[in-house]
DNA sequence: AAATTGTGTTCAAAATAATGAACATAAGTT
DNA sequence: AACTTATGTTCATTATTTTGAACACAATTT
């Protein structure tokens, strides 16, 4: 999909770039708050730009949302003005009070065999240093992780089913109810041992400095 | 007329785009988030590509941060994604620490007339920044909460039945399969409304500072 | 093995973001 | 008023992003 090419560049971007979103659903428009704050410091354009390196011409056009900036760009303007990038960015955007996902929004991982689900409900930090998922596995149903690297943790509770679990050198039996931590610092091994399928939930921790 | 293509100045961006800022801090590397999220999701490149309009071949350079993203590009990509865009941005930032794991003896707690039962499977941080539970409630079961404070998320996931969430002034009517993110930075309140018992899995986050 | 399919990377061309200089406008000075 | 000064906008040009097609490679199928 190919925006056409307006006779003049004028006005092209604020209006026409994004024609066939979401009104509601729209990039952010940076330019009221990069204009807030370049006035809150009592900043001139020219005085900005040499702070940012970024050209006055430049930030004249993005304060009126008639440029589509670049990454490098925003994230310039955003250390000259001392303003942490995603606040600048989160500032347009009303933000909602609910994040509804519905069933197929969910993103789900299996293994091979298809027997072992994983669901991905969620993650914190985006290094991932936080992940928690829903897990079903069928009699049989295997998931095999490599080491998560030093200090991971991998918290799980299992709702229904019986599940073995090997870290390392060791393993455990866990039936149903009952909730396991352990080290994730090296590969290891879930397995649903049925007859009914395991059901379970878990929380990662990936690269925390903690010990039991 | 292009003198220098890809081709030729092959790491042009990643050294020397940002030439001349802090060499400690430079604008956010997307690359290895956005592909952590495309595989997540199982997508290929093509498929992220006509998800987000966004072509195949700037993707995989982005991925590879051989390219500078434009606002709208990563955008696009970060609802294709459905990702909140500031999250895919600060994953560069500085990440959530953590810091004292409690021993897990996983208490019960349950509403006074005992149908809403929520079992405290972990607990991290010293100021309690993370928690997580797995609930049952009978039809009618309900959790009263108080506000956790500003900047606290709640991630609610529903495995069988059907809950009503209500915060702040707003509500939600989830079904089995489904999650839901929500601030609670004010009172709020979870109804079982049958008539299958409700059942499912949360992950409560005290003041983080993630938005969606 | 050859052909096909699927996936990611590179290429030349087109679109557009960024730059520096010129321009416009307003406010203050002489 | 005429002259500066200060600030923001527009212009022509340059530098880069973005695109679609072609390519390379691996895995699968015939």
């Amino acid at each position: 999909m190919q925006q056409k090419k307006e006779a003049s560049s004028s006005s092209s971007f604020a209006r026409d770039a994004f024609a066939g979103q979401n009104t509601s659903d729209r990039p952010p428009l940076v330019g009221k708050e990069i204009q807030r704050l370049r006035q809150e410091h009592q900043l001139t354009l020219d005085e900005l730009a040499s702070k940012s390196g970024v050209s006055k011409s430049i930030l004249s056009q993005i304060e009126r949302d008639h440029s589509n900036p670049t990454l490098s760009t925003i994230w310039r303007i955003s250390q000259a003005l001392k303003q942490p990038l995603v606040d600048m960015l989160s500032s347009g955007e009303e933000k909602p009070r609910f994040e509804h996902l519905k069933v197929n929004q969910t993103p789900v991982v299996s293994s091979t065999d298809g027997k072992f689900v994983l669901k991905i409900l969620g993650t914190l930090g985006t290094v991932s240093t936080l992940q928690w998922y829903e897990f079903k596995a069928e009699e049989g149903g295997i998931l095999e992780s490599e080491s998560h690297g030093s200090g991971s943790l991998e918290n799980l509770t299992l709702v229904s089913g019986k599940l073995l679990v090997i870290s390392g050198t060791e393993s455990r039996e866990l039936i149903s109810g009952e909730t396991l931590r352990f080290l994730t610092d090296s590969p290891h091994r879930l397995e649903s041992l049925g007859p009914e399928p395991a059901h379970g939930f878990m929380v990662n921790l990936l690269n925390s400095n903690e010990s039991f």
